[in-house]
DNA sequence: CTGTTAGCGCGTTCAT
DNA sequence: ATGAACGCGCTAACAG
């Protein structure tokens, strides 16, 4: 029923050895022969088995990238990229030649599902793995991740972290690319203290994710450099990194304290429910309350008014991973590098009134 | 080096075969000796050779979720929600026991990658295949999907269509979902036309997906059923399905005919972009031109105005394909289903002037 | 340049 | 309930 390399070997007149050689190309064939195994092949509809292959040369061609929510712009941006370097273009012969299987797992940001695709892909001796978005911080997780990433690594499997900060314990893997989102969030803030503003609300993500901590430290620090400080928590509301949570979020800071003259969101999509609600109480944006965001998804620039937000290098820095994953790009030094994050002033941050 | 099924074999003091008979689950195995061979395995940190396991019991665990673009929501909602029907719960141990390992793969809409991927996936003896959105109409690629799925499928893996009509030559394919796109295109124009518009502009997707063109023709057959012909051509653009391409062809729609009423977009992304297009022009919305937008993602209640779009059932169309996928429900009869379009009116839609 | 031989790591008969 | 032996389909030496 189904057909084996040893077939076409028995089709073409030649060994087996000569029909994988064929097919991998990395060795000399005669050209005549060549042609007799790849006419056995069409002829036979031959599709070789990945998993015999893979255990005979133990290699693997499958190369795993891990996101949190796969509906979500910030990580398929980035997913797309990589996997764009990963997988190859193809020859359009939809034959297959050398390609990796680049594929995509949704963790739906469960720490436990994350593990477990770890697993599968540990199972599969996956040739690299590449981890999107902000780690959580609880401490056992961390732990279970670093040796789980250990041993990854160990069996020769390239681990690459892109968005998300370094394993505290240093290194086992080809590499991190970090978002700058402390500096991203104090630039914003920043920003919105040079406009006058002093009272602004922050609607903060997931209390336990390093993405939420760093950026809502960098808008911290900006406001402790202009002396304003005391109502923090007051002014923070947590949430999920969803455009619900930002609409509920900003109803409890607006009913907390109704003077703030801004809203800084934990995302752009965050701040999209942010505006719904100020907008359902009757505020307008800017001239009431100005809002701003974080990643600068493709949509930012076209809600109204334009989402003044700290754009991410989403798409390079997927691209570079993939690259990180693949050996085409050497690591940064120690392993490290630091994404910038680039302020981006539109139209939905204003002075206050007054 | 790495650690295989014998070492643990050893170590608990038992046959490989016994070892195989306790991870597999499917063999009485006396409780003592269970016990053992489970210590030896996390004390080895063994973790089973997928591919090895794979080719001797000659199935995978292997799911492929293709996709055509993972950084746009549409795509995102079908896929997670697929995914999370298939890859189980996870059991918090990151263990990983009989789980599927479901994979996302992007295609960028390319024939000859999707093809490349099926092949990948075939390859690696994929126990299901969800193929999902729109397909293209180009004969030759036709034939070629045609064969590859039903090679898949001789090969005993799960074929499903998710948002994809059925296949020519009919089914080879566990089920076909596909989305009623032409009743949803008809509904949203005889909206427009009950609230009084004549000059209706149209942004239409690429020209040879099927998607494109049935919601095309639903929308022609609300416009023939009103009387209104003849300017057909002159007044669709087509584009690809992101927000440049709809801006760009709003303004080549308002050049050709600056006394449209309204316009009606491809999909909520190609909408956006309109609506840009059209507030860059110093007009307003719904006031002066009306927008609808097709798909009813996430964002569309949040733009201003909210967008009046056709809703599909993404979620619930994706986590159906992951079922039918797995066998865990029974497919339609004759395996194809229409899935049901639902009109969404709001703000972006009003009557025209005068 | 090509054929022969020997596993890769595991599941699955058979025995016992 | 457990062990021994074979083979899944392929690649990697080693000859020639």
């Amino acid at each position: 029923m189904t057909v084996t390399l040893a077939d076409v070997a028995a089709r073409a007149r030649v060994s087996p050895a000569t029909v994988s050689r064929v097919l991998n190309g990395n060795y000399p064939v005669a050209a005549a022969t060549r042609e007799r195994v790849l006419r056995a092949v069409d002829d036979l509809d031959y599709v070789l088995n990945g998993q015999a292959s893979a255990l005979a040369a133990a290699t693997s061609d499958l190369v795993g990238i891990l996101v949190n929510d796969i509906a979500d712009p910030f990580f398929g941006i980035m997913a797309g990229a990589a996997q764009s370097e990963i997988g190859g273009p193809g020859d359009g012969s939809g034959r297959a030649g050398g390609e990796k299987l680049a594929v995509v797992c949704n963790t739906g940001g469960s720490p436990d599902r994350e593990l477990t695709y770890l697993t599968l892909l540990q199972r599969q001796r996956a040739a690299a793995v590449v981890l999107t978005g902000g780690a959580v911080e609880d401490p056992a997780y961390q732990t279970a991740m670093a040796a789980k990433l250990a041993r990854l690594a160990d069996a020769g499997t390239r681990v690459v972290l892109c968005g998300r900060p370094p394993l505290p314990d240093g290194a086992a893997v080809v590499a991190a690319l970090a978002f700058d989102n402390q500096g991203g969030g104090r630039m914003l803030t920043k920003h919105l203290l040079s406009l006058g503003h002093r009272r602004i609300g922050y609607v903060a993500g997931p209390l336990e994710r390093t993405t939420t901590r760093h950026r809502l430290e960098g808008h911290r620090e900006a406001m402790r450099g202009s002396g304003l400080c005391g109502d923090e928590d007051r002014l923070t509301v947590h949430g999920s990194y969803d455009r619900r949570s930002g609409y509920d979020a900003t109803v409890e800071l607006l009913r907390r304290e109704p003077e703030i003259t801004a809203v800084v969101a934990a995302n752009d999509t965050v701040a999209l429910g942010a505006a719904a609600a100020i907008r359902d109480r009757g505020l307008r944006i800017p001239e009431d309350i100005s809002v701003a965001g974080f990643d600068d998804l493709p949509f930012s620039v076209d809600v109204v008014p334009a989402l003044t937000t700290v754009r991410l290098p989403l798409f390079e820095a997927g691209a570079r991973a993939g690259r990180l994953a693949m050996g085409k790009e050497n690591p940064p030094p120690g392993g490290i590098a630091l994404v910038p994050a680039e302020l981006m002033v539109r139209g939905s941050t204003a002075a206050p009134r007054g």
